[in-house]
DNA sequence: GCGCTTTGGGAGAGCGTTAATACGCGGGGC
DNA sequence: GCCCCGCGTATTAACGCTCTCCCAAAGCGC
């Protein structure tokens, strides 16, 4: 616990005034006469005296710490979102208590302990599965503070997020409307549970009137760069390659890219692609990526207003309020061409 | 600080035991009967209890918690970096509070003394000036715990990183091998005052007789694979264009790769490129990027073994060590061909 | 000069936990 | 039958801070 050891007690010896004066005159209490006050302060500069918030926090009982819990940073999107989190956060004054959850329940769960028994005052979460938030609904059952990063929909949890069924329909629906009928997805969060995007899928094509054929469903098995070269391996060797690729993330979709232009497949001619989550690298890859943009910004920002106004409202929390933001698609030259 | 209301004296009322008692036998303690024990355990169990680790902390003198404070998360290897230093400490019991400074020396001081007033256990800081350490050598002569994530010779604090230095070296040697003369050197810390970097690209010029030429110097003031783009545009497009770039980072040069492609400079023929950091976007690149690997796994194992081992040593620390780390330099498309 | 308020400050309790010490009681040694 | 010991548990005092009283002296009106 560091080796802080100036405490107001010091102070107090130092200046013949109790702790109670000097706790009050550090705070700025008009109780204090101004002169006082100079004397206190002055004394606790020369000692460096830095408050002990963990003292604080066990009478004030707030820590003015939140939990932030990710399944896996590595991913540029979750990654701008910590940081900009951290950002606003410490600009209310709050401090950032990061935990990952390595896209595994049980660690999520003890992550969640973990920044609990830390007394955090709420809990910002990327939940590994969209549909496994039983836990956490217990949490905000008891009124604890905590909001999603996942615009799910019928969570019962306040949540901000993305409207990934939307943004997967409009990338297909792009890839649609260019001319193409054989479209793949690369997707590896699918096979965890979260659906959504496999549904606005599928939705468009069945919009278009274009049967839905499974073997164009890639797992990639993670969400490195590395892996979306490997999933689409497969199917663009075959015989019956598709024309285009809507990839669940840029990573993903870098990664078919680098399929494409290795084995002299052009882009965006022979076979198209989009990404999602808007990332730079996509935006200078070798040929430019189309993709669903994730509004980092404007979700971390609304996260945390709301995660403020629960902490806020005390023992009372009000109906929670999911937000599902509405995202853009960003089109550029790796679908640019008209078929 | 959460709605958590379950207190050990919750149990003790439950049980009928004082929260002493309570307390030891959680704790496994062998004074108390494992009958006694089952009893309470299994009270604790059923209303849930978890312990509050700030009213641990206070007496016990230490929080389990650490700082982790960087300049900007949205450096991939940085962001690698947060992630597998998260995964370290949880492992052995610690968590992670996290803070950016923004590369900012005001914000990094404020950041420091966020996380030493909730009284972290140790500190490990990837500092925004490679020469502004006396804040830190302060904390270190406090017998604070302190570890750099930078491999600064002479900081007189522990630190564990990459040889910059070095890694340049190796880099603009490289270039040199495959018969450059005119290498571009785009690097936005050299303003800041971290010099390495470009020491070690002076030196390679130097032993290879090559004259230093200030106008292939190029400050890209930021980080961002735009930065690089732009970085670029100037010399490239003038008359007495280079034929190499070394970029300090990879998303610079994949800014400085993505101009070549989009103005039909062909990558290496025209123009060798080579990247420092080795990112996954850099392999999967256009054109695969040649670079200077950042272990960061080995990085991050020693510095928070070091971490540990400060802490562990309590009042007195030992003589600040410093580890370097000799980087590979990976050989891609980059700069494969020879002229 | 009396009682009132105001001003400046202090004493003490308590936040949830742990560590040190105290205590009651049963049993064994002599 | 008495003392002592040790077992099992309770009591008490911290940890550093804030909050709720409380008190003493000064100021003020009549």
């Amino acid at each position: 616990m560091g080796r802080s050891i100036v405490r107001l007690k010091d102070i107090a010896d130092k200046t013949g005034f109790s702790t109670n004066t000097v706790s009050l005159a550090l705070r700025h209490s008009p109780r204090i006469p101004q002169q006082t006050r100079d004397v206190i302060q002055r004394a606790a500069a020369e000692l460096n005296y830095l408050p002990n918030q963990i003292a604080k926090s066990l009478v004030s009982r707030e820590t003015k710490t939140i939990g932030l819990v990710l399944t896996d940073i590595n991913n540029p999107v979750l990654t701008h979102t910590a940081q900009s989190i951290e950002l606003a956060l410490s600009a209310r004054g709050y401090g950032t208590l990061f935990a990952t959850s390595n896209n595994n329940l049980t660690e999520e769960v003890r992550a969640i302990e973990m920044v609990r028994a830390r007394q955090v005052d709420g809990i910002l979460i990327y939940p590994t599965g969209h549909r496994q938030l039983d836990h956490l609904r217990m949490l905000r059952r008891a009124n604890y503070p905590i909001v999603l990063l996942v615009g799910e929909a019928d969570a019962g949890i306040d949540a901000v997020g993305m409207d990934e069924r939307r943004g997967a329909h409009k990338a297909t629906r792009h890839l649609i409307d260019v001319g193409h009928r054989r479209i793949a997805l690369i997707d590896g969060a699918n096979p965890q549970g979260n659906r959504e995007k496999r549904e606005g899928y599928q939705q468009a094509l069945a919009e278009a009137g274009i049967g839905f054929e499974p073997a164009l469903v890639l797992d990639p098995r993670g969400n490195s760069v590395d892996r979306g070269y490997w999933a689409v391996d497969g199917v663009m060797s075959g015989p019956d390659r598709p024309t285009a690729i809507f990839a669940a993330n840029d990573s993903l979709a870098l990664g078919a890219l680098r399929w494409c232009l290795k084995h002299n497949v052009r882009v965006p001619e022979d076979v198209a692609i989009v990404g999602m989550d808007n990332i730079e690298f996509g935006e200078y890859a070798g040929v430019p990526l189309s993709s669903v943009d994730y509004a980092v910004e404007t979700v971390t920002r609304m996260a945390v207003e709301r995660l403020m106004r629960l902490i806020a409202a005390g023992d009372q929390l009000p109906e929670p309020r999911i937000t599902q933001i509405d995202p853009d698609l960003v089109i550029r030259e790796s679908t640019r061409a008209q078929r």
